[in-house]
DNA sequence: AGCCTAACCGGACTTGAGTCCGCTTGTCTA
DNA sequence: TAGACAAGCGGACTCAAGTCCGGTTAGGCT
């Protein structure tokens, strides 16, 4: 499949030159920022001086800072949706929902385990910006679908999406758990309620 | 067991009088706040300036945002803290633990839905501020006591913790899922991840 | 090519959290 | 009762997110 018609799918009407121009220039910025200084150097204000555009530009852009942080990460969120739409089994369709979720939160903190400042950042902008973010809209739907063999699969996904909170892992590495500890214990937990699944799914 | 002794077990250097009055005052000025304009009006200079201190005096009553609002739900908190230590079962001592686990969730549920707002303004003051209010790690212990026998009870205690988050259960009401829904939900939850439990708990 | 307008731009402004530090006061001791 | 000093006080200050609005411009239309 196309990437490009994947990107105008998924942004519809289209940007004028100047605005495309500076999303890009925005962007670039904010990963420079905080490629030198971590996360605190990422700033509104700085990202929006360092791309030499005003800051209600950024606002315009992407919302708040939250959604200018998701648009960095953007990139790696649609390579594991890709690979769960189109790719290979147990993460891509064809295995049973257990392995495909069980796959899911495998591959899901490794994302975490590599972006977890940004990923935190996103999600704590502003209470309630995690389920705001776009890609959250669509981890949970996968998840729903992988336990419709289950009472309440809308509420169980959001339970399910809830083991791999930024702020929450954050707080468990500060402890002192390490991500083999973490990935150990989120796979028991989807195990246990995800739960024996029907055969095949989706 | 006296109500005074379990106060001063609690804070144990005393308080000037000038810095108990005024955090009483704190205390009575925010919840008249939160009473008349709920918890937009609940700003820390609007409290300060309500009780007549200066914002300083806040921050080094409370810590934070976070702290002051934590303090006003203290009491709720303690009500339920004293029945888990000294109560009847099941929420008490004496039950087996997968029954006090189902205990627990639900009178924190009953907790929770009274008081959310204030228990979301808490929780999400500041990244990390759930982990920091005192009452977690009364729960995250409790919890993890109750999972003894589980693989990892640390790291169980957490997760099934996550299930009650404030920001979590404004977004399940705001997507229309009702409190029944979510009360079956966690207890269905709690139930898969404590497991049959061994016959009596501490 | 020239016009029209919706979209875009940017930076000053507002708001609220959290810090700082010189001044004041409660409390303990003699 | 008086003196010492740690604890407390408060409000001006900083810093960052998010709003607003008058001016500008890209790009379609004739």
């Amino acid at each position: 499949m196309n990437d490009e018609l994947l990107q105008v799918l998924r942004r519809p009407p289209q940007e004028r030159a100047d605005a495309a121009r500076n999303r890009t220039r925005l962007l670039e910025a904010a990963a420079r920022l905080f490629a030198e200084g971590g996360v605190e150097a990422l700033t509104v204000d700085a990202a929006a001086r360092a791309a030499g555009v005003g800051k209600g530009t950024v606002f315009r852009r992407f919302g708040d800072k939250s959604g200018l942080v998701a648009a960095l990460l953007d990139q790696r969120e649609r390579e594991l949706q890709e690979a769960i739409i189109f790719g290979e089994p147990p993460l891509g369709p064809g295995a049973p929902a257990r392995e495909r979720a069980l796959a899911f939160f495998d591959a899901y903190l490794g994302y975490l385990a590599d972006h977890l400042d940004l990923v935190r950042l996103s999600e704590t902008a502003a209470p309630g910006a995690r389920f705001r973010i776009g890609a959250y809209a669509f981890w949970h739907r996968h998840l729903a679908i992988l336990c419709a063999h289950r009472p309440d699969p809308d509420h169980l996904a959001h339970l399910l999406l809830g083991t791999v909170a930024a702020d929450l892992n954050a707080e468990l590495l500060r402890q002192g758990l390490g991500w083999d500890r973490i990935r150990a214990g989120v796979a028991s937990t989807v195990d246990a309620l995800v739960g024996p699944s029907s055969p095949e799914a989706p």
